[in-house]
DNA sequence: TTCACTGCAAAGTCTTTGCACATAT
DNA sequence: ATATGTGCAAAGACTTTGCAGTGAA
C-alpha cells in the first residue's frame, strides 16, 4: 500500500478539501507552498511568491485562500503589531519578539510560554494560544545602542 | 506657592509642550481627556467622544494628536490583534487577553508577566513591554461553550 | 453538467499627506 | 508677527465584495 504523507504532501491537502466539498485548485496549492517557501510572509509576499510559478494569480484570491487555509488549520496568522498580518505554517509554532525602536523580528520557542499559560489558565481560564501574538519591546542591539529604557520608540512601531 | 499636578492636570500637558516649543491647543487637551475618560478606545471613538464637546474637531487632528501624545508618553496604544489600534493613558498599566473566539478584551496585571520578561531579558536581552501586545487565546467561556481547544476560532479575529 | 473558484474592478476600512487658513505664543 | 496647528480633501495601504466567466469533479 502506498504512504501518503498527510502532513505535507500535495494530497493532505486535496483530501482536506474534498472532506468539505471544497475543489483543489493549483491556486490553492501553490499559496501553501509559499506559505511553507516562505517560512513567514505578509498576503502581498506570498502573493509575488505564488506569480513566480504562476503571473496570472490574483491578490484577491490569495487573501480568500489564506483565510481559507486558515481556517482548515494549515496556516496561521500573527499579528506583529502594525500593518499587514503575517502568515505561516501551522506545524511551525514560535513566539515573535518585536522590537518597536528597529522593527526587527525575532523567534523564541514557544515552551517559554508555558509557565505564565498555566498560570493564565489557573486564574483566569484563558487558555493561551502564544503562536498567534507578538510580544513587542526593545532589542539588545537598540538597548544597547540608544540606551535603555529612558528613550521613546525612534521609528517603526 | 501654587501647586501644579503635574501628572493629570491640563498645566502638565502645557507645560510638557512648552518644553519642546509646541503649542497647546484645546483639541489637543479634549484628546487627552477622552483617552482618560474612556480607559481603552480607538482613534474613532475618542474622536466621537472628543466631538460631544466640540463637533468641529476632524478626525486627522485626532490621529496627529494621538501620534504625539504617544510620543510624548502621555499616552500609549496596544494592537489587539486586528483593525484599530488602542489608546490608554500611559499612567495606566496591564495587560490585553483577547479571546478569538468571542472578541472579548480582559485585562490582567502586568505583574504576571515578570517571570517571562525576566526570562526574555536573560536569555535574549530583550527588554519586554508587556502593555503594547495583547496576548490571544480563549476565554473561559469560549472554553465552556465551544469546548475546548479542538474547535478552530469562529468568527471575530 | 454543475457549482465552487477565480480574476477583475469597485468599494470599504483605517490612516497619512498636502495645503491654505487659523491661532497660540 | 510668526510658524505651529487645524480642517478639509485627496491619496495611500490593506482588505473585502459583487459579479461574470472558468474549470474541477
Amino acid at each position: 500500500m502506498a504512504f501518503v504523507d498527510t502532513v505535507s504532501g500535495p494530497e493532505a491537502l486535496r483530501e482536506t478539501l474534498h472532506d468539505r466539498g471544497m475543489r483543489m485548485t493549483p491556486q490553492r496549492q501553490l499559496v501553501l507552498d509559499a506559505v511553507r517557501e516562505l517560512g513567514h510572509a505578509t498576503p502581498e509576499e506570498i502573493c509575488r511568491r505564488v506569480r513566480v510559478t504562476a503571473p496570472a494569480v490574483n491578490i484577491t484570491t490569495v487573501y480568500r485562500t489564506l483565510d481559507l487555509l486558515d481556517r482548515l488549520g494549515m496556516v496561521r496568522h500573527t499579528h506583529l503589531g502594525h500593518g499587514a498580518p503575517n502568515y505561516s505554517v501551522h506545524a511551525h509554532e514560535h513566539v515573535h519578539l518585536v522590537c518597536h525602536r528597529c522593527g526587527r523580528v525575532d523567534e523564541i520557542p514557544c515552551e517559554l510560554m508555558s509557565p505564565l499559560g498555566g498560570t493564565l489558565e489557573a486564574e483566569y481560564g484563558f487558555e493561551l494560544d502564544a503562536s498567534h501574538l507578538a510580544l513587542s519591546g526593545t532589542c539588545r542591539e537598540c538597548l544597547a545602542a540608544g540606551g535603555p529604557a529612558g528613550g521613546r520608540p525612534e521609528e517603526s512601531e
